[in-house]
DNA sequence: TACTTCGGATCTAGC
DNA sequence: ATCCGAAGTA
């Protein structure tokens, strides 16, 4: 590239002061590395700026850039920027970044964050405007269904038919838009039973006395302080100088006010996003704010990121073809110099199983080399599927053939069961309110206190207006719960109250005076001097230990039980990077990842959802049917703006590859039990042809196995054909007839002929999986009239017919 | 009170 | 299939 400042673009705004353009730019490196659309994104520093990105632009290299402009310009200090991401991943990848461009000046980017723990630190700052403490705990969605449960139990609501997951759904889906109980509009006034309104006021107050707040209240709260309080709103706009807005389609409405109002002071917002990448509507985000953004923000300067440096050419054309299906985009071409490189392939299979297996011979050649060519690292091959279930079948195979992988977005280490027990008990010893952390630790491990007793403390503190930890210290003074039990909470809540003396720093002792001939007493509080105080990691460690949670484990002979205690050490382990357990609580609310270096090389497995922002040089995409991809639920949900989304979708799939994209269906599949046919993704017909290379399956449908039909195997068919009488199988059918709301536009034309409707005649010999062998006696459209052998006469779909000779080729 | 069994639901996922 | 929660039983 260039040295020279001759990529200064010609139609740079007008804007910009002469004076200031005709000023020498310092010849900075930062500078030189960007292409001239990413140069133009930098450089503009004042104003609103739409920084449309396309996938593998070089995205992060300009905005990281733009920090540094910032700052070596003068225009900004790093603590003057807001700048805000979606995950902890991108926020730590920026930060990192800038640190080494700015030559560890960068830590003062005090404001560089995800969405949420930027509102955290300002909702501490200002909980007690809307009716918090400072202290306040944050309630992951497993804390909010069970509070909601609590609730919805207290209102005699039958939870079978109005289950509170539900219920937190529409909540969270109110709270996205920003509606408060009192704002929600009436045309939601039928949610949930006509009682959703009535229960989120209800959930909002719990919440208060519980001195909690959901994730979403995070940003409601925030919002709610900004335009209640223009005094606080001031204090921001002019604090925050510049605003940078990392993955700006996926803002929902409260994210998008939230940005709005900061940004009303200096105007200077950067929102960087990809209309094309949209794919989490169905969480909340608003691909409306993107495509809005011109009209917020008047003024606003756009500019797009088209070049590519990631994928090659065929990649590329491959997710142009798909894409170019949706309406309404901002329009971007990406393009790149490179020349090189393989075409899309593409493979449909018999069931699953198969699918599996090619596709981990494929990895295996892969390793080997291919064309004789060096073999790949595993690290550089990942398996991405629309839904988690399509992972088990990669699993297993990989697991029979010892090929080593790894899956992302398992259950992380903050949801298993111990920690969240152990978290607990941090929780109730921080803060004594927090009523959800006691029950959930106050009978773990086993003191003898059940649903019974549970209840008592729950009455106690409701009727005398205090938490449930002073509830069940009332009743113990009250001999309200005895035996061994109220024996057992007694000494439980002894031992809370110690922690939390060690935990605070503070002691409460009663202190008696005398005041002319009466004694007066009189609690108060006593700072432990700094020199005796417990280590937050010593106190973990005694918590654990004294409320016998480390021995319950110890004592549990399931195999699962040395793992946990494995678990419970590194996380009084992590408890080393934090000041205090307040801090660590915090982070583990806000920061649910764990990722951990591994020293083996692993293909991947992993939701497409999850992929977004990776790339791999070999990406396999499997699942491509309808029904699965495009996700039948998407596009019954949400229509046509479902089945856009699942578009973005494979498009956010095929351009996570960087040399090599392999897309494969199969026919069949087993899904919640039961097997279902299905048609090909009809995004495969969107791929344009000469970008493709169609693989031939090997056999029928992927396999020559020579299996006899042995008893056992017809046996194993014919449970498998139960599909015929399976809901599923009838909506199938359904589904292939009406084909809803988007055709293919043109005829299927690269697909394998799954259906075979012609390469049947009267009087041939058919093999069909639950009626065994026949003769064909009509034809009629795709459905063929059969006299079975054993089973009489039929009429039954073609596609699930394969000739006499061929049964033995289909894998089971 | 605590363990077992039966039945219903089941996508995608970040903080 | 598999997981989780609620009702049933020792």
């Amino acid at each position: 590239m260039s040295t020279f400042d001759d990529n200064e673009p010609l139609d740079a705004p007008s804007r910009v002061p002469l004076s200031q353009r005709a000023m020498p730019k310092p010849q900075v490196a930062y500078l030189d590395g960007l292409n001239p659309a990413q140069r133009q994104a930098v450089e503009h520093l004042d104003g609103p700026v739409l920084m449309l990105a396309g996938a593998g632009t070089g995205k992060t290299k300009a905005l990281t850039s733009r920090v540094v402009h910032l700052v070596n310009t003068g225009r900004a200090a790093p603590r003057d920027i807001l700048a805000v991401t979606f995950t902890n991943k991108a926020a730590r990848e920026m930060k990192n970044r800038i640190e080494v461009m700015l030559d560890g000046s960068g830590v003062g980017m005090q404001w560089l964050g995800t969405f949420h723990a930027i509102c955290v630190k300002l909702l501490r700052r200002h909980a007690e405007l809307v009716g918090l403490k400072s202290n306040f705990t944050i309630l992951d969605t497993d804390d909010q269904i069970r509070l909601l449960k609590q609730l919805l139990s207290a209102a005699n609501i039958d939870e079978k038919r109005w289950p509170a997951r539900q219920l937190s759904h529409i909540i969270d889906s109110w709270k996205n838009r920003a509606w408060l109980p009192e704002t929600v509009p009436s045309a939601e006034a039928g949610a949930f039973d006509h009682k959703g309104i009535e229960l989120y006021a209800q959930y909002q107050e719990r919440l208060k006395t519980l001195n909690a707040c959901d994730f979403g209240d995070l940003l409601l709260h925030m919002v709610t302080i900004f335009q209640k309080h223009p005094d606080v709103l001031e204090l921001y706009q002019q604090s925050f100088k510049y605003i940078l807005v990392d993955e700006y389609q996926d803002t929902n409405v409260a994210q998008y006010l939230w940005l709005r109002l900061l940004a009303g002071g200096h105007k200077n917002i950067c929102c960087v996003g990809d209309d094309d990448q949209s794919i989490y509507g169905w969480r909340g985000a608003e691909v409306g704010n993107i495509l809005r953004f011109e009209k917020d923000f008047p003024g606003a300067f756009v500019v797009r990121l088209e070049q590519n440096y990631r994928s090659t050419p065929h990649i590329l054309a491959a997710a142009s073809g798909v894409i170019s299906g949706n309406k309404g985009r901002l329009g971007k071409e990406l393009w790149t110099e490179r020349t090189d490189g393989e075409k899309v392939r593409l493979i449909g299979h018999w069931d699953g199983e198969a699918e599996a297996r090619w596709i981990s011979e494929e990895i295996e050649n892969l390793q080997r080399g291919r064309h004789g060519e060096s073999g790949e690292s595993l690290e550089d091959i990942a398996i991405l599927v629309r839904a988690s279930h399509q992972m088990r079948a990669f699993e297993e195979r990989f697991l029979t053939i010892g090929l080593p992988y790894r899956v992302i977005g398992g259950p992380r280490f903050y949801e298993r069961l111990e920690i969240r027990d152990a978290m607990s008990y941090f929780r109730i010893v921080v803060s004594p309110d927090d009523d959800l952390a006691f029950e959930r630790i106050v009978n773990t491990p086993k003191r003898g206190l059940g649903k019974v007793a549970i209840q008592k403390m729950h009455a106690a503190g409701r009727d005398h207006g205090v938490s449930m930890l002073e509830g069940a210290r009332i009743l113990i003074e009250t001999k309200g719960i005895g035996g061994k039990g109220g024996k057992e909470l007694a000494q439980l809540i002894e031992n809370i109250d110690r922690w939390s003396e060690l935990a605070s720093g503070r002691r409460r002792v009663v202190d008696l005076f005398e005041v002319s001939d009466d004694v007066i007493e009189e609690e108060v509080v006593q700072e432990i001097p700094e020199t005796s105080r417990t280590s937050h990691i010593e106190l973990a460690e005694m918590i654990l230990d004294e409320s016998g949670y480390t021995g319950f484990w110890k004592n549990e002979k399931t195999p699962e039980a040395p793992g946990r205690l494995e678990n419970l050490k590194e996380l009084v382990k992590a408890l080393n990077d934090f000041e205090n357990l307040q801090g660590f609580l915090e982070h583990v609310a806000l920061i649910m990842d764990n990722e951990s270096e591994e020293a083996e090389e692993k293909v991947t497995i992993m939701t497409l959802h999850a992929a977004k922002g990776l790339e791999f040089p070999n990406v396999f995409l499997p699942g491509w049917e309808d029904g699965l991809f495009p996700s039948q639920r998407s596009m019954d949900e949400s229509g046509l703006k479902g089945l856009e989304e699942e578009r973005r979708l494979a498009y956010v799939g095929i351009t996570r590859a960087e040399r090599l994209c392999t897309i494969t269906f199969a026919a069949n599949r087993f899904v919640f039990g039961q097997w279902q046919t299905s048609l090909p993704s009809r995004f495969i017909d969107e791929l344009p042809e000469d970008h493709v290379d169609l693989l031939t399956p090997p056999g029928l449908y992927g396999g020559g196995f020579g299996a006899a039909a042995t008893p056992a195997a017809m046996e194993q068919r014919a449970t498998k054909a139960d599909v015929y009488n399976s809901p599923g199988w009838r909506r199938m059918q359904q589904r292939a007839n009406e084909r809803p709301i988007s055709q293919p536009r043109e005829s299927r034309n690269i697909t394998i002929d799954a259906t075979a409707v012609s390469s049947f005649t009267i009087e041939d010999r058919i093999f069909h999986q639950k009626f065994g062998y026949g003769t064909v006696v009509e034809i009629e459209g795709d459905k063929l009239g059969i006299s079975f052998d054993k089973a009489g006469d039929k009429k039954v779909v073609a596609k699930f017919v394969v000739p006499a000779d061929k049964a033995d080729d289909v894998p089971f």
